[in-house]
DNA sequence: CTGAAAGCGCTTACAG
DNA sequence: CTGAAAGCGCTTACAG
């Protein structure tokens, strides 16, 4: 089943009957039904592949991210299949289970693949050798054409970006609770190779800095980026003795296991520890006492970088999409008991 | 940047150069290494759709699924990358956003993208016009030696498939609600357009009817499959008049909103009312209460689909994995008041 | 083991 | 408007 089989059906050429699907150029009205019935006759598919090297170009786009399984990456993707879905883009999908190697093989495949434009999204790794190999890979990529769009990450690749204000929102997080009254911290952090990981505790602590206060060494615990990350970090915190009224677990998914663990400890969030996170993932509204949170418009997120990787702009100028996070205090933080 | 330019600058034919890069047949071993190396030199990245045409195969699977911000389907997801990622097979996902008819165009287009084999995820729905265009199009796949696979769907869809044995684990949950001593039941369902909704409410009912019991067609509310439609659902269900001492939403989502939606009435689950959902979504076992529900293992269900479409079968015999859900009994259930 | 050549299924100048 | 032909970048019998 190819053109040819459809033109012969028709009784035309295959020019014509490639002109006739695809309306490139003008065709007799006749031929053109012609060719349209016998396409449809013959449940005719036109074969992506011959089409996309025929053309040198290409209806597909490359996403890459850590862990489709995760809330975060999960909304950040429904924004994304919705801009393609907008502009006909397939989506070829990549999870890397957090495996450096595996972002940089996903992008070679993607580049293998000629996708026209290519989203990196999430945090980078603070990796001196995958960042060479991945900037390597994306430079070629580029040279031939490619666009690339990240969202969260900022070091070591340059390209078009979406980019959460983690500092920002971090430190005006620390601020609002900071109203509440609260005067000692702790955070859990994620992975300190991640650059949001870093960004987010910087703003947070800068913020605090100004009021004259400093995390305690002891107070800042390093966890899995998951829930259960998230809970153990807790319970190591409460292990080496929890010094603070308020804890901040740099994103929601770790916060979610905090809870449990501080429930499970016998401490009440938030009449003996306050409890805040970041991103805003759908389902911390629901959480008893839902959760204080800096909201990031994930869908959003997917959409303008899909958007902005799209949008042809002239070349070797970068842009940035900053998006603002936007603190929202539930009944997870209150004044310190 | 081409095989060819790759042969020149090595110095050997086209055919030495792609036999050496692929390393089917043999090739002197000197020959090789200037192959290679050449390759490495000129960063060459093989164009995918130029193999995909000359070798008429493609490592590419596609996958279908609702909504791939929702937690059932990123779970699911989670488990097929996990699975391609092994067979080095790229992923194309389609999310249809509840959409019959977007469902068929993704079939479509991976039909003409030839990929290797489809994944359908989720319920079909109950719609004669759609069943046909979307069988056709199946058949039309199939009958180029594509492999279709689907994960809990039945009616209309002749395929290989992994089904979570929905009336079942809904009647199973229905026994063990009884053994609690309740006697008096509401279900949120979601559409009943939805297969898996009517199977679901099905082995409900008839676990109750053994019993005895019956549903009043009162306590019976629709609502859609997202967690405000369950919140809505519930206020529909209030209004109406609760005459149930225990209520069963047929997903976990959607249960999420109906514990919102009582504890905004003033109803305490357990004490007033018990809540029970389906399928085990992560996030659930950490709300206030922990859910009661039927647990599915979402990422092996992804995992076990997408083996079976990639492990040839002599065709024509469908084969069908059943998945055994688990009750889980968590404290948002407990006895009547 | 190696190479020249045909072929995969389309698109698109180039003539007419 | 229509068609013959070249070309997209690979793979793979077929000879040697």
């Amino acid at each position: 089943m190819t053109l040819g089989d459809v033109a012969r059906a028709a009784g035309v050429s295959l020019a014509t009957a490639s002109r006739a699907l695809n309306g490139a150029t003008q065709v007799r009205a006749d031929l053109r039904q012609r060719v349209r019935a016998a396409a449809e006759r013959l449940a005719y598919s036109p074969n992506a592949h011959a089409r996309a090297l025929a053309k040198s170009s290409n209806a597909g786009v490359g996403v890459i991210c850590h862990d489709i399984g995760d809330p975060y990456f999960a909304g950040i993707a429904r924004g994304v299949m919705r801009a393609a879905s907008r502009h006909d883009l397939q989506v070829i999908l990549g999870s890397t289970f957090r495996d450096p190697l595996r972002e940089i093989s996903y992008a070679s495949m993607m580049r293998g693949q000629r996708v026209r434009a290519m989203l990196l999204v999430g945090s980078g790794f603070e990796n001196r050798e995958w960042q060479e190999s991945l900037r390597r890979e994306l430079d070629l990529y580029r040279a031939t054409g490619g666009r690339v769009a990240v969202i969260s990450r900022h070091r070591g690749v340059r390209a078009d970006a979406v980019l959460p204000e983690n500092r920002g929102g971090a430190a005006e997080l620390a601020r609002s609770l900071l109203a509440l009254g609260h005067r000692s911290f702790a955070v859990l952090s994620g992975p300190l190779s991640l650059t949001t990981v870093v960004d987010r505790l910087a703003g947070f602590r800068s913020a605090l800095a100004s009021w004259g206060i400093h995390l305690l060494s002891t107070q800042i615990v390093e966890g899995a980026f998951t829930r259960d990350g998230g809970y153990e970090a807790t319970q190591e915190l409460l292990r080496r003795g929890l010094r603070a009224t308020c804890v901040f677990a740099s994103t929601d998914v770790m916060a979610i296991g905090a809870l449990a663990a501080f429930r499970e400890a016998g401490l009440r969030v938030p009449d003996d520890v306050s409890l805040a996170g970041f991103d805003d993932i759908p389902m911390i509204r629901d959480l008893t006492p839902p959760l204080t949170t800096v909201a990031l418009p994930l869908e959003d997120l997917g959409e303008r970088a899909m958007e902005m990787a799209l949008l042809p702009e002239r070349p070797a100028r970068v842009r940035v999409e900053r998006v603002q996070g936007q603190v929202v205090l539930r009944a997870s933080t209150g004044p310190p008991p």
